[in-house]
DNA sequence: TTGTATGCGTTATCAG
DNA sequence: CTGATAACGCATACAA
């Protein structure tokens, strides 16, 4: 091979674009970082060669160089349904209009797994992170302080919390809805919800209903809790599990649309009507509520917003501009067919 | 600073380990590679050292010196709803199985964007690419050889095509469910489907309601076909468009169960009885289907087993080991109540 | 079995 | 404005 062939059987490099333009690999860097840090003449060669050749830049090495991968990473719990997809999205597009890349895992709602994407996209050189919830072992938030990588809690909103929340209040947001089911004359009430343990929305959302039932003066323990993980199938099980029970509740107040929609589907095939026999509550307002046949009473979350101001305080946090990084959201009920008024 | 001092505001490197073990880089290297290739004691004491450290390898500077990333890409069109999140699911944990990790972008149905994200993910260093269909721009797939990244084309399949595809007939699948919908009786057919250009499962689908209508001696001018892009809401706008025409369809064959549920949800809106007054069916078999009221009729796709296949043909192709890459996978009718006989 | 030395493709520093 | 050249953190051929 002489020299000065520019390699022909491998992907190209910054030098072999160099080497072809006729000039240093520092000038080709520059050309595609800083272009205005370089005469126009020369760009327009450089460029010319880069399109000549297909150059495409290697990823890996620039991030080692520099230090900086302009790249995110989220980690959800569940790509599986819909309820993350939405604020997924605008925060996503958040993203792309300032230039950075966005990385996503989901964790299952593992814990475990959780941390091992945490590692993984560290490893990867991933500038800053976006975490659902906030509740997690210290540990994890210790390693990301020492590895340097700014990080954002989302669907939660702690201002007291040692990272940057951006969300809303799931306890207000649930005990709201708690207080309009109850006003509507609800005393038997049951609840599916997600494994509380680790999951800081599951949980406030429960407590949420805890509260407005004890300020109704309703006992805690009259509330019916049934544990299960997100799906439709799931919601289904538990309403089947809850309506065999001694004393058969009134409304289900599910912890997610998509338990809510299992449920209300069950509910029919066991042939209950909704809302007449049975009243069901769901919360996030994603699409099948409206769908829904009755349509679901549920808490209105504004997803696309918190994906876009959770983005927004990444970057601030990634890049130097100052900006705010605590956000808290409002809900609101959005009340259709499937909750209504309970007379015994 | 003293020589010998492991860093302690930096995040250790391979170097730091070194040291604080006593031994030479390579040895730390090969403890975490090739455990094997490094007797018992040594490894405790790099182990103890990693462990103590805090250690977490450089990705990028791994992937840069082994030309290698233990990564496989997949480019699907859309996060928003449920159609690949199964698909993907599966495909993910057999890549799990196989100590691949997956790296997920979506294009939102866009060419340009979709080329975007495939040279991102190249120059990020995958080993292998997982794109839904098959038919695009044909430099793509020069870009891809040049770079000797194996593809796979999945959700379609064609024994001819350049790529190895793991997917189902489109064109058959829906001209079964069609030849069904024709056998009950309905002749004024109309169609919600994506937009076809660019969209070979669109169009093959199109093409397969086509076929049946020809074989059943009905103009194939007689089918009103209404594109938009996938969504539940779009599926509703769509239906009332096509409710309003002069001739009324009996019943409605939508690209996907989101568009059909979509529908649905729109028809009943306008008071319209489904099945009774208009049929209506979807394609994907996805969640929304059962629950949907009336229960879908749809086509049902092994979504589960098209992920698995697709993973293991990757796997196949960025290794050594040979193994079957063009896979044909059967899909079935799944009759639901939202399809009924028509009599006029 | 372990260590040495080199290269991977870029960026960034510092001269010129 | 441009060119050498030294990092960046790790894997690996080769030597010991």
């Amino acid at each position: 091979m002489n020299i000065g062939d520019t390699n022909k059987d491998r992907t190209p490099t910054l030098a072999d674009v160099a080497r072809f333009a006729g000039v240093s690999t520092a000038t080709v860097s520059r050309c595609l970082n800083s272009p205005d840090r370089v005469i126009e003449e020369t760009r327009n060669k450089v460029l010319k060669a880069v399109r000549e050749l297909g150059y495409a830049p290697n990823f890996n090495a620039r991030a080692l160089a520099a230090k900086r991968t302009n790249t995110i990473g989220a980690i959800i719990p569940t790509m599986e349904n819909a309820i993350f997809a939405r604020g997924l999205q605008a925060f996503q597009e958040e993203l792309g209009r300032n230039g950075t890349t966005l990385l996503v895992a989901s964790s299952s709602y593992q814990t475990d797994l959780e941390e091992e994407q945490i590692r993984t996209l560290v490893s990867r050189g991933a500038d800053g992170l976006l975490l659902i919830g906030y509740r997690r072992d210290p540990k994890v938030y210790e390693f990301l302080h020492r590895q340097g990588v700014p990080v954002v809690a989302a669907w939660v909103f702690d201002p007291d919390a040692d990272v940057p929340t951006v969300g809303f209040d799931n306890f207000l947001a649930m005990k709201m809805l708690a207080e309009k089911v109850i006003s509507l004359g609800h005393r038997r009430i049951a609840t599916i919800t997600a494994a509380t343990q680790g999951n800081d929305r599951a949980s406030e959302r429960l407590r949420g209903i805890l509260a407005a039932m004890t300020e109704a003066g309703i006992p805690e323990n009259d509330l019916s809790i049934i544990e299960t993980t997100y799906g439709i199938d799931e919601g289904g099980v538990a309403l089947e599990k809850l309506m065999t029970q001694q004393i058969r509740p009134s409304v289900v107040m599910c912890g997610n649309d998509v338990l809510a929609v299992g449920a209300i589907a069950k509910a029919k095939e066991l042939g209950l009507n909704v809302p007449a026999d049975l009243s069901v509550t769901g919360f996030d307002d994603i699409e099948i509520a409206k769908i829904s046949s009755p349509p679901l009473t549920t808490v209105h979350v504004p997803h696309r917003r918190m994906g876009k101001e959770a983005a927004r305080a990444l970057l601030n946090m990634v890049g130097t501009t100052g900006g705010r990084t605590k956000i808290l959201l409002e809900t609101t009920l959005q009340i259709r067919e499937s909750l209504a008024q309970h007379t015994d």
